[in-house]
DNA sequence: AGGTGGATCTCGCAC
DNA sequence: GTGCGAGGTCCACCT
């Protein structure tokens, strides 16, 4: 089903809204391209002026009004808002959304609207998606060498008094190692949370001698000063993202 | 401009798309409707099953990938992308955007269209927004009493070792400040920040006595306790929104 | 339900 | 250009 209106009237348009969406808020987008303003109120605050913008309502309630460019929507209403639309005295149409926890709304008026579309879209498909932080886990497991030849490993996720340990083991010297592992680029925070598993590492076992690695696709050289600093090592390793078998089919032939 | 056409076949879309979206891309919004099949390769891989979906092109070469729930996009590329279409042996519309540092490609292949809109959209307005950290931290140079009387607050973003303080200044006994601002929940990362900051004072003023205040609109029971167990200080802060004045009057009918 | 952390984060700003 | 931090982050996962 896909229906729409061009060059609507006001009133023209909020008859085609009541038809063909008001019934069926919940299976049914709702776009509407046109000259509007918007005010928001919720976590903050904001206005944007008049200009011509593309307003989508999707069946969770979800409101998305875009920009002629960027990636992100100028304004928006959170997954399960309540969206109405009246007519007010200057003969304008009106959006109203209204969310509850967090408490917010959104007004949008339109002085002229170039188009409402409505259409059911039917789509069961979820996203597949390879590359996740758990991988670099496993890669370091099966083969240690990647971080440091002489490597083992003895322990994944060890508890430890400040948290988790992503990989606990020894180097070809037998010295305990401690290795944080970060899916993107480490933070300064990261250095912090090394730091406090190496100093629990040493009062467990007694020994000063503990090393402690980050291993991350990318540190960046004020977080990579902080850990000489600290007397911590780093190591860049590469994130190699692993498909199903059955992709590879479909995936040459991109 | 608008223009749009309905249940094409591939080679109707392919024409649409020539006449009134190649010739200027960067000044037409382009959007399809249809049943697609979605695959990216770049920072990670992604592979989306048939289903019916939104796709929408803007002036500066984003590609979204709406379906009929979230907020998010399921799949996308960025500013910058460039955007072809063809139609493969069996005659199935092609989308394929490329985008160059970093390398990301994303193909759509659409089995079926419900419909093709061309638009252009004439926006210059940009987003006034109010209610961010740097205006609790403003507030906070403005009147450092709201955080504690007799404060003097003397530098903001202050760097240290470990990072950028957000405010640094002395109390009414001339005791050094460090100040952290969070404008919602602080976490216990927090309180790690700032203990790093008050540790970094410490040694750079060479005086033991140093006090650290975690400013936020909420300090969770547990980031208190962990708060007091450092010997540090919190305060929680109202987070006030200001506009500009001629802002009311159209706020005020919302 | 609230907290925690990741993201193809995105985006702007300072260096 | 690159790094860094904020975001009405969003969103999934976990307690």
């Amino acid at each position: 089903m896909l229906k729409n209106i061009f060059d609507p009237t006001a009133s023209d348009a909020l008859n085609f809204i009541e038809k063909f969406h008001k019934s069926k808020p919940d299976k049914t987008m709702l776009l509407l391209v046109g000259d509007c303003m918007v005010d928001y109120r919720g976590r903050a605050r904001s206005l944007l002026d008049w200009g011509e913008r593309m307003v989508m309502i999707k069946e969770d309630g979800t409101v998305l009004v875009h920009q002629p460019v960027m990636r992100e929507p100028v304004n928006w209403q959170p997954t399960g808002s309540k969206t109405e639309f009246k007519i007010n005295k200057d003969k304008q149409l009106i959006l109203r959304s209204r969310h509850t926890k967090p408490p917010e709304k959104m007004k949008i008026v339109f002085r002229d609207l170039k188009t409402v579309m409505a259409t059911s879209l039917r789509d069961s498909a979820e996203l597949v998606i390879a590359g996740m932080e758990t991988d670099v886990v496993n890669q370091i497991i099966i083969d240690p060498s990647i971080v440091e030849e002489g490597l083992r490993i003895s322990k994944r996720e060890k508890h430890v008094k400040s948290g988790l340990i992503d990989l606990y083991g020894f180097d070809k010297d037998h010295v305990p190692v401690v290795i944080e592992v970060k899916r993107s680029v480490a933070s300064i925070s990261a250095v912090q949370q090394l730091r406090m598993y190496v100093n629990d590492v040493k009062k467990d076992v007694k020994k000063a001698d503990v090393r402690g690695i980050l291993c991350a696709p990318r540190v960046p050289d004020m977080v990579k000063k902080l850990l000489l600093d600290y007397g911590l090592e780093w190591q860049e390793v590469e994130r190699q993202v692993v498909l199903p078998d059955d992709w590879q089919k479909t995936l040459k032939d991109f």
